[in-house]
RNA sequence: GCCGAGGUGGCAGAAUGGUUAAUGCGACGGACUGCAGAUCCGUUUCUUGGGGGUUCGAUUCCCUCCCUCGGCUCCA
């Protein structure tokens, strides 16, 4: 939220975020739980906290676009309860111990450490450009191995894991009959399409590694079976049986995790715990193709987030990927996708930018208190009914989409009422803002209060005398009649980056990208 | 092969067993402007992959065919 805008009813506890201090009921939120294959109800374990955890990244690469699309969906989801009164405990792990980081160590001759904490360290700047701050834990995997080995000892002291000779352990998925509930995968199928050869060390091909045993010049840590490291599916569950307890209320991750990743989630903390189900709502995120294609390294098609970022405005990129149902696939055809993003964005931000001016001139003028022209009360309403509305939409299963609409919709209502004056109250002000505060506190639409599309420009305090020098001689040129010398230094203002807008009040001008 | 998602206007992309099938982008016209931009108003285009069925009525439910994409132990 801008500096200086009016302050949103929850944020002062007036509103839904002090319902739950009164002890008031929630309003329910519904979710598609890939379990069950349904839109269910979010029902807290222990209300009004609600411990959320998302598979995060495994840090060898750099991250793409493709991260960044669930990481800012999941956001918006924290922030949406948060803005309901829920508690929210958002936590995410780091892989920062795996087989890619350690071949990507070696090729660049450095320790694991530096190439995942390096790329962490990258992924969290690239995440706070995107306005993405609602994670309260980022864990590491290496920060939980003694507690990744306590579970897994557990997992062999009951009969589920299994230790072989070379130091690894194997969970055995027969002991687990409901293995591939989740993605409704059945084991002989898969058995049949494996694509891995199989340790013939393992008693059964689809048995997953709980414990990997040390190769000469790999990391490792002391274990009961031997110098060694965790398998990639046991963190997580080590991680939040520890940090959210055996069980907890969301389960967040990209759809390509659900086999096998997730279900050996389930298969390890409910076979560690006795406790059943470890997540009441499992979520996916549909992945970001490009041009119809999964992202993929083989493909050649991996788009940088940091790249993408530094040519495009963050706010457009958080629009594009909050664009569509989060469930499906969205697809990215590179640049034309985040222009055309852009242009709808500009759309979407304008009466917003404008609003906010006026709010600001007011405050810096400390005239808020005016008696300026008050609203239609059925204005107001329809401020209070496009905000129910995008809650609405939120509340059931996310429809970011049908949020979205409500407020372009709102857009016309703003532009139509400034056509006719912009001389409201400061009261009226916050009404007409209402709904873009409600659009930035939970789906984060003008992070770092850019609110328009193109990539970073310079800031309007460097260009200012200079523009206001251009804008008089042109200014002069236009009241002798010497369009051509007026139309002259307009161009080289857009050269130079300014936008320049003539309204009956004179012209006006703003840096591009502010 | 098995599992899953999907095929809607020029493009992106929603929705519902039943008034004119959202919204955005684009295009065209009008208002405004010296011009442009922004904004407002209006217009433009889909009968919802093919076929069959259920129904008073289906884009929405069922069957079938075609096509696309994803997962099947690296992957947000």
């Amino acid at each position: 939220m801008a500096e200086g805008l009016p302050t949103n009813d929850a944020a002062a506890g007036s509103g839904p975020a002090g319902a739950a201090q009164a002890g008031r009921k929630l309003r329910e939120v519904r979710i598609y739980d890939t379990l069950r294959e349904q839109v269910v109800p979010l029902r807290p374990l222990v209300p009004p906290r609600v411990g959320m955890f998302v598979c995060g990244l495994t840090p060898y690469k750099p991250s793409h676009i493709g991260h960044a699309r669930s990481f800012v969906f999941f956001d918006v989801v924290a922030r949406f309860l948060r803005y309901l009164g829920y508690r929210v405990f958002y936590l995410q792990n780091s892989t920062d111990i795996d087989d890619k980081i350690i071949r990507q160590a070696n090729e660049e001759g450095t320790d694991t450490f530096h190439v995942s904490e390096r790329n962490f360290q990258l992924y969290l700047r690239n995440m706070e450009a995107l306005g993405v701050r609602s994670v309260n834990l980022y864990a590491r995997c290496t920060d939980y191995v003694p507690e990744i080995i306590s579970q897994v000892r557990g997992l062999v002291d009951r009969g589920f894991g299994y230790a072989v000779e070379g130091g690894d352990v194997y969970f055995e998925v027969a002991r687990f009959p409901k293995f591939g509930a989740l993605s409704k995968q059945r084991l002989e199928a898969v058995q049949a399409g494996s694509r891995i050869e199989v340790d013939p060390r393992k008693r059964s091909p689809e048995d997953f590694a709980l414990w990997k045993g040390a190769k000469p010049g790999e990391p490792w840590w002391e274990s009961p079976w031997g110098q060694g490291r965790p398998g990639w599916h046991i963190e997580d569950t080590a991680i939040t049986v520890n940090v959210l307890g055996p069980r907890y209320d969301l389960h967040g991750g990209g759809a390509e995790l659900k086999f096998p990743h997730h279900e050996a989630e389930i298969a390890q903390a409910e076979s560690a715990t006795g406790l059943s189900p470890l997540a009441s709502i499992w979520m996916h995120a549909g992945l970001l193709n490009m041009r119809g294609e999964k992202m993929s390294k083989s493909l050649g098609n991996v788009i940088p987030l940091d790249e993408t970022l530094r040519q495009h405005n963050p706010a457009v990129l958080r629009y594009f990927l909050l664009s569509g149902l989060y469930r499906s696939p969205l697809d990215y055809v590179g640049a034309p996708s985040l222009e055309e993003a852009g242009r709808s964005f500009e759309t979407l931000a304008s009466p917003y930018r404008r609003l906010r001016q006026l709010w600001q001139d007011l405050s810096h003028a400390n005239d808020l208190a005016r008696k300026g022209p008050g609203l239609d009360g059925a204005v107001a309403e329809r401020a209070r009914a496009t905000e129910e509305r995008m809650v609405a939409a939120l509340a059931e299963d996310f429809q970011l989409r049908e949020a979205t609409r409500e407020l372009f919709n709102w857009g016309k209502e703003v532009n139509t009422l400034l056509g006719r004056t912009e001389h409201y109250s400061g009261d009226a002000l916050s009404v007409l803002l209402a709904p873009y505060q409600f659009a930035d506190e939970v789906l984060g639409f003008f992070p770092l209060d850019r609110t328009s599309a193109g990539p970073p420009a310079s800031s309007g305090a460097e260009l200012g005398p200079m523009v206001e020098i251009v804008l008089a001689a042109r200014q002069r040129a236009r009241s002798r009649g010497d369009f051509a010398e007026a139309d002259r230094l307009r161009d080289e203002l857009t050269a130079a980056g300014v936008v320049i807008e003539d309204t009956p009040k004179g012209p006006k001008w703003r840096p591009k990208g502010s």
